[in-house]
RNA sequence: GGACAGGUGGCCGAGUGGUUAAUGGCAGCAGACUGUAAAUCUGCCCGCGAGAGCGUACGCUAGUUCGAAUCUAGCCCUGUCCA
């Protein structure tokens, strides 16, 4: 049984469309990946997140490791049975915890040591330690050990921080390709560093292609660089990658990125925007983002999206979303939360049957012209 | 009828002579959220004004004082208990 492959259907300009055939499932492409860091997509169901469309989800190795334990999860049959999931999982390796957890941590050429932030005890993590907790885990696509460092560095931080991504990612592929019959059955992805330099990230690119991945990640965008220079440096990076593998924009992004980095040769992404905004209270829709707090809403009957398929869309007004998101109902996370992954999966469905059919160009401009309408 | 305890901005509730247009919380009006320390966080929230500022304001009235939400007196109202 294929472990990994990665057959791209049909191009239009540099976007690409095809399917990741893995033993637990294939992976439509462009995909999007719903964010499921502690063993669930909040406030989902596991089947609910199917039903929207997902065809693979993500854990975190950092997250994980800390509770409930990743030698507990392996004891326990693996995050697959754990959280009635039985198809793809992607587990990040902990690198964007290296950022978004800097207070708590410690860098070393060697790993990471964490202070929890649930109650304080000091953790390890390194290539090695990371490979092994995914492998623990189950994990299909295994993402390398990297750091995610902040965008607003100077460039030789950056080249620094990349340079030693680039040493762990050696160290990831070492530790993965140790790891027996898990390594025969899952994918290993390498990620790109270099911030928004054109020459580092040909760089990273160069290193992790010698070392050789099953897919290639696009790292440290999204942190704050803000839409223009993000789309400015996928202008070059996903082309400094392998053609034939899959290209992942690591943390995005809202629809409009998401659309434009398809444009620029990306072939998956994730991102917890569905999911945490829907708890937050701002819904996705063809029309752009609604905050459905707002007094506005209070009574409007119609669906939050009219040309919306969805559970909530077909049953639920805006009012009765603004209700429950008011009152402080956990339906009301519920709902929005499935609304918002049923959104996002409508929309890579439908750049991808724009790309089999040639016309992704129109497909854009037709979304913006909705979406952004300004 | 009597004894206590109270009456503060939409609500609850601090403040007990001067850095008080008045701490907090809730409600309200908006905004943010991008490999999840997030069912979270931020701003606004008496009126007029772009702003400086001006005007009103702590049950009511009258006082004391340079100065009162804070002290005094009377009155009104609310709660608990006793008759």
């Amino acid at each position: 049984m294929t472990r990994f492959a990665f057959h791209i259907h049909a191009t239009d300009g540099r976007a690409r469309t095809g399917v990741i055939h893995m033993q637990r499932g294939q992976i439509r492409t462009p995909a999007f990946m719903p964010v499921g860091t502690a063993a669930t997509v909040k406030a989902m169901k596991m089947d609910d997140v199917r039903a929207s469309g997902a065809d693979i989800i993500l854990g975190n190795t950092y997250h994980l490791m800390l509770r409930p334990g990743a030698e507990r999860m392996a004891r326990l049959g693996g995050l697959h049975k754990f959280g009635g999931w039985d198809r793809p999982i992607l587990t990040d390796s902990g690198g964007y915890q290296v950022m978004s957890l800097a207070s708590l941590r410690k860098i070393t050429e060697d790993g990471v040591t964490f202070a929890s932030h649930l109650d304080g005890s000091r953790h390890m993590l390194s290539p090695e330690r990371s490979m092994e907790i995914q492998r623990l885990l189950g994990s299909d696509i295994v993402m390398a050990f990297d750091e995610c460092p902040k965008i607003d560095q100077p460039r030789d931080v950056i080249a620094r921080s990349m340079e030693m991504s680039m040493r762990w990612a050696r160290r990831s592929r070492d530790g993965f390709d140790a790891g027996g019959d898990h390594a025969e059955r899952s994918a290993l992805f390498g990620i790109q560093q270099g911030g928004l330099d054109e020459r580092l990230r040909a760089e990273s690119a160069g290193a992790l292609t010698a070392i050789g991945f099953d897919g290639y990640a696009i790292g440290g965008l999204a942190v704050g660089e803000g839409q223009e220079a993000m789309f400015a440096t996928l202008d070059f990076a996903p082309g400094q990658l392998p053609a034939t593998a899959p290209r992942y924009l690591m943390g995005v992004g809202k629809p409009d990125d998401l659309v434009g980095a398809v444009e620029r040769g990306v072939d998956m992404f994730d991102c917890v925007l569905p999911t945490r905004s829907g708890r937050n209270g701002q819904g996705f829709t063809w029309a752009g983002p609604v905050n459905l707090r707002n007094a506005r809403h209070a009574d409007d009957s119609d669906p939050l999206d009219p040309r919306c398929p969805c559970p909530v869309c077909t049953r639920y007004s805006r009012a009765y979303l603004h209700h429950l998101h008011r009152a402080g109902e956990m339906l009301g996370a519920m709902l929005l939360t499935e609304h918002n992954l049923w959104f996002y999966q409508q929309l890579m469905a439908g750049m991808r049957a724009a790309i089999a059919e040639g016309r992704f160009a129109g497909f854009a401009a037709q979304f913006r012209r909705d979406y952004l309408r300004s």
